[in-house]
RNA sequence: GGCCCCAUCGUCUAGUGGCUAGGACACCAGGUUCUCAUCCUGGCAACCGCGGUUCGAUUCCGCGUGGGGUCACCA
């Protein structure tokens, strides 16, 4: 038997700071399952708390999907049949959905404040009771909620966890769970303020949206009896699951978080990687093609993925590979794409006339593009010499020669062309007999300041006649 | 702590009731080379423990251990 039911999924993000890379990851899962069975992918945005709204974050949130080369079929700015897709935008069918559930007695009024809690949980706590709604509410008889109601009482509506019953759903990658609804407290569906609780108002629209599977983190596996629960009380058929591993901190000690690094989908871009690698990674964190492949492209991940090969396994956010896997996507980036893509992060100093010739240099030395300055800053900026390293491994007589004859052949040089400084310089060094280590190393010394550096000759070359005499005469000054 | 989830090299993974347990990152060594990087070669390194089931378990089951998640009028 087979149901050819519409593959919709969706990404729920509350607008309240900067997306994770964990949600984008999970985003990127979602999006490619509804691609590759010619779905619906839709992005619903999840503003029902108040308090933590964080002004711009809503933009941002789109910004950011789109800046890693995703989008949705649904959502803010794309019209469906299901909307609106923004949940303060929703707030009368929640209200009338928990409505529903009052009048079916499965759900209560709630008058108790939250001094009052906070008192409860901390005697249970210090009772090492699980902290859990007393229940003081549900005495009252439903004309004495009512009256209260009517009084203008502040009031939150609660769900009637049944006692003692197993409530169970499948995961996709676990199988069975189940949990005793003992386990489950008396759940918040509106708040004072009249919003509806992140759970009813999930629930509503998922169902109303006809989502058929909801890929998750790990972390929203306890909540999802309580969402059971709500699907039985209305009725409803609930999607199916599968909860994705969260990250794991890249020294592997607990779900990844702002204190150890960087957990930002917008800051990893700030930080030069791409895009593109950093969805390869997430696609290959957890789960792998067929074959031995690591580097795919998002069609071809499209093409192969599927959600039941994802590994049930928390994964460790490896830097390293990461980072690796940028220089690769960086390496194949042709020149025109380079020079587009490192454009954000040229300090402002840099000549950009010269972008050409030092580009090519450090392409292959980028792991991450904001590395452009550290590689490239000796092109323009003073470097910063000491005479004992020139003197390191030659005494000052033969380096005082070597850089006197080196000026001056350099100077008459009439073709400023990479072949011609490459011979100048190697017939230099033969013709004198100098010590072609000491010699090479010296120089680079000179001309970038530093031990390490992109080839000796295109490095000349792409400093120019000028700064390459400039800085031949100050080292000569320096040393004698 | 209660409840839930998970378990193959340090990390990400492939894989099977019988294999020399494969690949990638990282690391180490060598080659290329004016340094570094790239590139090429090679190396180190894993089935958490104990009980079952079985002729045979890394693989199936149970227990233990370890790791992770979660316990709000936040999502």
């Amino acid at each position: 038997m087979t149901i050819n039911k519409t593959i919709r999924t969706r990404m729920a993000p509350s607008p309240t700071g900067d997306m994770h890379v964990g949600s984008m990851a999970t985003l990127l899962k979602n999006y490619a399952f509804a691609k590759k069975n010619n779905g619906q992918f839709i992005l619903r945005i999840e503003d029902t708390d108040q308090n933590r709204l964080i002004k711009g974050s809503k933009s941002e949130l789109k910004q950011v999907i789109h800046d890693y080369g995703l989008d949705w079929d649904e959502g803010p700015d794309r019209d469906g049949k299901y909307g609106p897709y923004v949940q303060s935008q929703r707030l009368e069918i929640y209200q009338k959905k928990a409505k529903e559930l009052i009048d079916k007695d499965l759900a209560y009024y709630c008058f108790c404040s939250k001094d009052r809690l906070v008192k409860v949980r901390e005697a249970q706590r210090a009772e090492k009771k699980p902290p859990r709604y007393d229940r003081h509410c549900l005495s009252l008889s439903k004309e004495e909620a009512q009256k209260k109601v009517d009084a203008g009482k502040k009031y939150v509506i609660r769900l009637k966890v049944p006692a003692n019953q197993e409530v169970k759903f499948t995961d996709l990658l676990r199988g069975e769970i189940i949990v005793n609804s003992n386990e489950i407290d008396d759940q918040v569906l509106i708040k004072s303020d009249g919003y509806p609780t992140y759970h009813l108002a999930v629930v509503t629209d998922d169902h109303l949206m006809e989502i058929s599977h909801i890929m998750r983190g790990e972390e929203w596996i306890s909540s999802t009896p309580k969402r059971i629960l709500l699907y039985k009380a209305f009725g409803w058929q609930p999607p199916v699951y599968i909860h994705i591993p969260v990250f794991l901190n890249p020294d592997g000690k607990g779900k990844m978080s702002k204190r150890k690094g960087t957990v930002s989908a917008r800051l990893f871009l700030d930080q030069g990687y791409l895009p593109e690698a950093m969805l390869n990674f997430f696609m290959i964190l957890g789960w792998a093609p067929k074959d031995q492949r690591e580097i795919l492209t998002l069609e071809e991940y499209i093409k192969e993925f599927n959600p039941k090969d994802i590994s049930a396994k928390s994964v460790v956010f490896d830097l390293d590979k990461l980072k690796w896997m940028n220089g690769i996507y960086i390496r194949n980036l042709d020149f025109s794409q380079l020079k587009q893509r490192v454009q954000p992060f040229l300090p402002t100093d840099f000549p950009t006339e010269k972008l050409d010739l030092i580009l090519p240099l450090i392409k292959e030395r980028l792991e991450t593009l904001d590395q452009i300055e550290q590689l490239t800053e000796f092109f323009y900026r003073d470097i910063e010499l000491e005479s004992a390293k020139l003197l390191k491994k030659a005494n000052q007589k033969i380096v005082l020669d070597e850089l006197n004859k080196t000026q001056s052949a350099l100077d008459s040089l009439t073709d400023w062309s990479i072949e011609s400084i490459e011979q100048v310089i190697r017939n230099l060094q033969e013709s004198n007999d100098w010590k072609r280590g000491q010699y090479f190393m010296m120089l680079r010394l000179v001309i970038t300041g530093r031990k390490i550096s992109p080839p000796l000759f295109e490095t000349i070359h792409a400093l120019g006649q000028k700064l390459t005499r400039e800085r031949l005469a100050k080292a000569y000054q320096l040393v004698a």
